[in-house]
DNA sequence: CGCTTCTTTGACGAGCCTCAAACTGAGTGG
DNA sequence: CCACTCAGTTTGAGGCTCGTCAAAGAAGCG
């Protein structure tokens, strides 16, 4: 089941597992959903039952009422969200075309001790998610917006590069300039020029829903971009 | 041992406690530490021993190295932090002289089920300090200058009153313009002209530490504030 | 008191936003 | 196959918000 190769190479980035929990996981391949763009798929304070993003981009969000919008966070295809037994703290909208699978027998089979990699895994993830919303309140609060819009692609290049869609310097970026708007706190004019500073410094290109980095390094050295990882690497493969 | 109210009312307000367990915390006392203003109580990457804030104020918060911090949360006198076995994500650090309670007794009661009361109630403020941090990327990115004043100073205020350290309209505020400045991502100069801002529109009277809210409720609408609680309010008084 | 920290004020400029309109490209239907 | 539409991107003009720099008050504190 090639679809669920970016599941896979997440969790195991994460933590070890086992080769009955990688089974396990490809077992749950039934039970998919697919969903369109802009649905909801988790509407703040309902409870979630936990979900894998197969593929597609979605995001935690709110909305004001009058209309402003903050997204939080991206989840791309390996995500997961859902996990924890809380009612949602924002909502979770599909920004592309999206397939989910649930995970109900994965965070059950966790919870009970029944696969400890897999729920080293989950945990790490959780820390993983909640250190990407500190990196994101810093752009939020302290970076310009040239260091933002920086800061944020080369988060998405390396979470991209270890589930396997994307290389060093390439990947697929399948979002408007409104939704880099309403995640970067910036108006959608001001991003497309901030792109197109970026463009005209040498250090992206930008061609029908594929991002480029020219020049990595030099891109985390204006936007002080450190990968943001969790402490336990994987040791096996 | 009066000193622990703001705690105590702090996890009654979040789940039900039994007898047994009020007295279980009125039972930690001991094991106090006194830290000074701007001394670090954890380092980012660091393993924290769980504890509560008796008194004094102290922030969540990362530097850039150029100097730039960001402000993620304030901890106020009942607050826990250091909870969780994982590496802390950013710095904790006093803003104000603080006394702190080692609170490992307590985690471990909760952990092995012996104090199911307090287990709800680690979990409830876990996920209040979620909400908040959701709140607080909000104010970040999608609020104006006026209103993340306003909105931030209402959240001190809700938190404040349910810890028995203000009412519905005054309270201590020990911060200076400059830690506000660095919460809500703004420059010390701005986050005057913003005071005497709502100064001006008769909505905040400062004066000598303590915070008055002349009208919360107009207050509230010009930053559409909505207090943020958790979904299991205490029954019993 | 004299020092330091914090607050306040002014002047100025830059960053970012708003409004508005032109442009592009991918459908879509005649 | 060619308008036509619609979403998205790009450009321009103008202005407000907010930041920076600098210095003057005010307020704690030893």
């Amino acid at each position: 089941m090639r679809s669920l190769d970016p599941i896979l190479r997440r969790l195991r980035g994460l933590a070890s597992l086992s080769d009955a929990e990688v089974e396990f996981v490809r077992g749950l391949g039934d039970r998919r959903e697919r969903r369109g763009q802009g649905e909801q798929l988790v509407a703040e304070g309902a409870a979630a039952r936990p979900r894998f993003v197969v593929s597609g981009w979605a995001c935690r969000q709110r909305l004001m009422p009058d209309g402003r919008r903050q997204i939080f966070s991206l989840l791309l295809p390996g995500d997961s969200f859902g996990f924890g037994t809380r009612p949602a703290l924002c909502s979770v909208t599909a920004l592309t075309a999206l397939d989910t699978m649930d995970a109900g027998a994965l965070q059950e089979a966790a919870r009970r001790g029944a696969a400890p990699g897999l729920a080293r895994a989950l945990a790490a993830a959780e820390t993983l998610d909640d250190a990407l919303l500190l990196d994101h309140a810093v752009r939020l609060g302290r970076m310009t917006a040239f260091e933002r819009v920086a800061h944020f692609l080369l988060e998405l290049q390396q979470r991209l590069e270890i589930v396997g869609l994307g290389d060093r310097q390439r990947f697929p970026l399948p979002l408007t300039q409104e939704i880099l708007a309403d995640a970067l706190g910036l108006s959608v004019v001001h991003v497309n020029r901030t792109l197109q500073q970026l463009r005209r410094a040498a250090l992206l290109e930008l061609r029908s829903g594929v991002a480029i980095l020219l020049e990595p390094d030099a891109m985390a050295r204006v936007c002080d971009y450190r990968a943001t990882t969790t402490l336990e690497p994987n040791k096996a493969a």
